[in-house]
DNA sequence: AACGAGTTCCGTCAGAGGAG
DNA sequence: CTCCTCTGACGGAACTCGTT
């Protein structure tokens, strides 16, 4: 596969470190699942037979983790091979080195590292559930990268954006934007751009609106559904003033409580029967227009598509980022992690000489 | 303050590869 | 084969920082 993948396997291939103590799970994706697990690795070099080497591997927990597999504690054996490397005896490296080689994607090398280390973590199954628990940064490097020699892996949680998953949008045609909001698509996200994040939708709390409940969000038809003319009221929301006048505004409310705005040219809001297809990202319901018989419509459909296809790569292209991002700190800190090592075995190796050279001129 | 170079972030496109 | 996801590449906008 072209891409990241290749030039991890470059990254790998110039560290030389068999202990593969798996520091990339920690960067797993799933903070949600992620647990505070230690690995106790207990090395006896052979050079020093009464200095054992402690190494933890500390992966902190996320707020909201904590529960779930909280003390693990794994012990692993690991010995010296005949160049002075710490190689960790476990059965699966064979598989997790073969693993690094072909490094696929983000999610699978971060889902694999996972699920090979520590089985209490659950692997990447929905976006939406990873990124609604991921609330907080927190990068920790052990103390003991800085002060001694030892070694272990790192815990790295990623700052993400507020979950955007969590509450559904409605996915209707586009609604052009007032030139004011354009400026940075990016920093001002509002009506008519499905694509972000639905707290701007929350935002409109102009009085014009009539509520609709909805048992199934998943059933949802324009058959009850309610609208009112947005007469911009101009005060309170900022998308709410912001929007044109004659906007429609159709709230609901889900099985779950809570309540949903969108908002739709004037006039157009009767043609649209309002479902949640299953290719849709999760919470996201698209309006999709019924009968489609000239031409306009067909172009208004392709428009449709085409901006539903434009709102799920930017998705991922955000998700990708984002893991990539999460990787690179991974590979930073074992990177750290290994120069400490390297220098703590320098060490050794050099008190080591020093005993060999006095005890031959004792002799 | 104005300017330019460098950096970061984001959206989009294109292509590879996996799943059905 | 088609559809979908993932990710590198690209360009634009915003930001930072040093220089004038």
């Amino acid at each position: 596969m072209p891409g990241f993948g290749g030039k991890q396997l470059e990254m790998d291939g110039s560290i030389d470190d068999k202990s593969e103590d798996s520091p990339s799970s920690s960067g797993s994706s799933q903070p949600q699942n992620l647990s505070t697990v230690v690995h106790t690795i207990t090395a006896v070099p052979t050079a020093i037979p009464n200095q054992p080497v402690q190494v933890q591997s500390v992966i902190q927990p996320t707020q909201q983790s904590v529960i779930q597999a909280a003390g693990q504690i794994q012990t692993v054996q690991v010995e010296e091979d005949g160049e002075g490397h710490l190689v960790r005896t476990d059965p699966d490296i064979e598989k997790r080195r073969e693993i690094l080689s072909r490094r696929p994607s983000y999610r699978k090398i971060l889902n694999e590292l996972s699920s090979a280390e520590a089985p209490g973590i659950a692997k990447i199954e929905e976006d939406k559930e990873e990124e609604a628990a991921i609330t907080s940064i927190q990068t920790t490097i052990p103390s003991y990268v800085q002060t001694s020699g030892q070694y272990g892996g790192y815990c790295i949680k990623e700052p993400t954006e507020p979950p955007s998953h969590q509450l559904p949008i409605i996915y209707g045609p586009p609604v052009p934007l007032p030139p004011a909001r354009m400026q940075d698509s990016s920093k001002v996200r509002g009506i008519g751009d499905a694509s972000q994040d639905s707290s701007s939708y929350k935002k409109v709390t102009a009085g014009q609106t009539i509520q609709i409940a909805a048992a199934n969000q998943n059933e949802l038809t324009t058959q009850g559904l309610q609208t009112i003319t947005m007469t911009n009221a101009g005060q309170g929301a900022v998308t709410a003033a912001a929007m044109p006048a004659g906007t429609t505004i159709v709230q609901y409310t889900q099985g779950d409580g809570s309540q949903q705005f969108v908002t739709v040219p004037a006039g157009e809001v009767q043609a649209y029967q309002i479902r949640a297809p299953s290719s849709l990202p999760a919470g996201v319901v698209m309006a999709t227009p019924t009968g489609i018989t000239s031409p306009q419509q067909l172009a208004e459909e392709s428009a449709r598509k085409r901006e539903l296809r434009l709102m799920k790569n930017r998705e991922a292209a955000r998700e990708c980022r984002r893991r990539k991002k999460e990787y690179v700190k991974c590979l930073e800190t074992r990177v750290a992690v290994l120069e400490q090592q390297n220098k703590t075995l320098i060490e050794e190796l050099k008190s080591l000489k020093e005993l060999y050279c006095h005890k031959a001129e004792t002799e």
